[in-house]
DNA sequence: CGTACTATTGAGCGACCTCAATTGGCGTGG
DNA sequence: CCACGCCAATTGAGGTCGCTCAATAGTACG
């Protein structure tokens, strides 16, 4: 707790020096992020409102439900998970994010957030302020465009989620989220088939709509029948295509 | 601008009536619907661009998977399901629109829809061409802020279905399900204890992730142990609080 | 090298599904 | 008006997928 206020008031200078380094124009992933699209003035007013290069342990949450919208969250490294929470203690996971990916955007409506975001690992993240965002969005309309786009996705990927969890069997469900993650990593240059997991098999198991004994016992089942192999949270697929047709 | 009223030249007269009759303004779901918090000459500005009042019978779809985003569709009046398909056939129900609700979004990333909306008995709809409105949104700002609000509590209402569907026993879902359309009658002015269910329970068994027999038992057990009354498609909540208590 | 956590594997059980028969509601046509 | 057919809903019987509980094995880290 302590060091995160120091890392604020050391922020000036350490912030300032790396935010040449990291503007949205010379980001990697500019064309992932909200930048998409955008031109170079456009691009460089954005820059102006965002607050570069946060970084979050493990653990630590960016915000938790019921806590007032304040910044949305662009991802630059490492990896996040949202969640839901019911009174028991039942936890559903929304959604695992990755570099380029937004977060917050659930609290738009309401002013509050409606679930909890934790980091999975180390991670660096852009706070950009959201009443700020908004009015620039206003005046931009790539901007608008890329912020109502990025929204339409999201609730895209949480219709496939709906329907896996829904309609989908134990191992149906373990191996369309596996060619998700493949898909996300081709997407940022690696490879599609070596995939790492950022989460444990609790953290999957509260994901897919299943305990973690499951997904343990499905990933030995998978990789007795040949479809990949797995060493911790390191997972070879070893055929993209037999998964596929797994999939009818 | 206010002479753009008349774009259409085919029977100028027929819509000017019918905007009287149905301008945003003047609709009683003004402050459910898109037009919330607009001032009288946004509102107008947005009827310009709004055909109001197509109907739709029971079985007719607004758009299907696939297909080319057009327009936004905000319902008057009835009720209609948005479904995702699975290769096999297997369907999952994503949501439940009443009047005042916005249909379309899922397609703004990617331009296509992801998703069929089909109604569930004869409604009438707003057309709203996504290309005008998203442009008009860069110009009003409330337009902009309610349609990102929109989006947003799209994303939470799914985020709270995962929960249900992924981490609720099966009498579990059917009585939040029943709490939620509660909730949502009451805010249409409606009996929040006298529940007309507007689709079969084969759709609601879509819907929760149950078979529709286990959705039709359920409703049997409830009766037995005095939860509520059912005949066909109504249900009589006997006491929301001791529904609420039943949800810990 | 020990401690603590995460993952794997096994055994048994129960919630929910599937298949099938029955009932009820409603419109159509005799 | 009733008979009939059609579809939706209910109810029953039996099966199974995935959960729970529990023991073991592997891994990270001081």
């Amino acid at each position: 707790m302590s060091d995160a206020l120091i890392s604020d008031k050391r922020g000036a200078a350490v912030i300032s020096i790396a935010s040449i380094k990291a503007a949205c124009k010379d980001c990697s992933l500019r064309d992932l992020c909200l930048p998409l699209g955008l031109d170079d003035a456009d691009m460089l007013a954005l820059d102006r409102i965002v607050k570069r290069r946060r970084t979050v342990r493990k653990g630590e949450h960016l915000f938790r439900m019921g806590e007032p919208l304040q910044m949305l969250y662009a991802i630059r490294s490492g990896a996040m998970k949202t969640s839901e929470l019911l009174g028991d203690g039942r936890i559903q996971i929304t959604g695992f994010q990755l570099p380029g990916e937004i977060l917050g955007v659930d609290a738009i409506d309401g002013d509050r957030h409606r679930c909890n975001a934790e980091a999975l690992e180390i991670s660096e993240v852009c706070e950009i302020p959201w009443g700020k965002l908004e009015e620039l969005a206003q005046h931009i309309s790539g901007l608008q465009h890329q912020l109502l786009r990025l929204m339409s996705g999201e609730i895209g990927r949480e219709g496939q989620l709906l329907l896996m969890i829904g309609k989908m069997s134990a191992d149906e469900r373990l191996l369309a989220c596996l060619l998700n993650f493949s898909q996300r990593q081709m997407r940022l240059g690696m490879s599609p088939t070596d995939i790492k997991l950022h989460m444990s098999r609790q953290d999957m198991g509260d994901y897919l709509g299943l305990a973690l004994e499951t997904v343990s016992r499905l990933f030995s089942r998978f990789q007795e029948e040949g479809l990949l192999t797995v060493r911790g949270k390191y997972v070879h697929l070893t055929s993209l295509d037999a998964i596929h047709r797994r999939l009818t």
